[in-house]
DNA sequence: CCGGGCCCCTGGATGC
DNA sequence: TGCATCCAGGGGCCCG
């Protein structure tokens, strides 16, 4: 389940094999069309750099016909899985067994293939910017929530403006970028807050802050969380699984109070948390 | 504009 | 053992 360490973590990996490189053949199974947009507008294409926001990867292209830039748009899904592949890799054949939905051949003879078995992956290429075209989610996507723009302020006043539950607004792309599912469970449990809490005042709120920052920022050094399907661009699994705190340790002691965590639903969301020591 | 609810999709787990 | 059913999840979309 890719989120915003997974998906950096990709992006760090995956930015050297592509960088510079020119894409000169495109190859695609037949995935529903809403899922995969103009993928071959990418032929001609020159990568010139390997963005991320929120769960998004962003490729822009330098020179895509007709002699125009544009840029690459590609969200993980829940099971996506990017490799950088030798050219006769059967493993990157499409249509095979290995659920290879899009094939980018590049200039040096390598390829670059998704590979999604849950179909839940977007890939699409739109004029540079174009946004909006690509997801509307992407366009209105709040602040990345390890950069500047997402401070104490904006969360307060986020999550005043709102009575859902504040682990729906943790998920509200629209809010901040990239949490989902299990770094919300683990920031929740973190900052000792009710994944139900409807009313979350300035101070729990900076607690929030911080906790979603740590949570990600720890994420990203252990190279995101492997716990069905994830995979780095080399075929390894993220570190964070033995570092989880709440997420699918339901029943399992927490690790602060050593009561039993309790896992319901909130906002549609298997949720894990410590009904002693988050407090609504 | 906002929030709630359902849908997509399929491998793996669970149940009978 | 084999079949059916359920579950996971982010974003799209519809509805009130």
């Amino acid at each position: 389940m890719p989120e915003l360490p997974e998906v950096e973590s990709v992006r760090r990996q995956l930015a050297p094999h592509v960088r510079g490189r020119t894409v000169v053949a495109v190859a695609r199974d037949p995935y529903p069309a809403r899922r995969l947009g103009d993928v071959e507008r990418a032929v001609g294409g020159t990568v010139t750099d390997v963005a991320r926001r929120g769960k998004f990867l962003l490729l822009p292209l330098a020179g895509t016909a007709p002699a125009h830039p544009s840029e690459l748009v590609l969200h993980l899904g829940m099971s996506g899985i990017l490799r950088v592949l030798d050219g006769d890799d059967p493993a990157g054949r499409v249509g095979g067994g290995g659920h290879v939905r899009v094939r980018l051949t590049l200039d040096d003879g390598r390829v670059l293939v998704l590979r999604d078995a849950r179909r839940f992956g977007r890939v699409t290429v739109v004029d540079p910017g174009d946004h909006g075209a690509a997801s509307p989610a992407l366009a209105a996507l709040g602040p990345e929530p390890l950069g500047p723009a997402f401070t104490v302020d904006h969360l307060a006043r986020g999550l005043a403006r709102s009575s859902a539950p504040v682990k729906a607004r943790l998920l509200d792309q629209r809010l901040v970028a990239g949490v989902g599912n299990i770094y919300a469970d683990e920031s929740l449990w973190r900052a000792g807050i009710h994944p139900d809490a409807r009313r979350v005042g300035r101070v729990r709120a900076a607690r929030l802050h911080t906790a979603v920052r740590d949570v990600l920022a720890a994420a990203v050094e252990r190279e995101g969380t492997t716990f069905r399907d994830y995979q780095l661009v080399n075929g390894q699994s993220g570190r964070y699984l033995t570092e989880l705190d709440a997420y699918g340790r339901g029943g399992l002691p927490c690790r602060r109070c050593d009561g039993p965590l309790r896992t319901t639903t909130v906002a549609q969301r298997g949720t894990t948390f410590c009904p002693r020591c988050q407090r609504r």
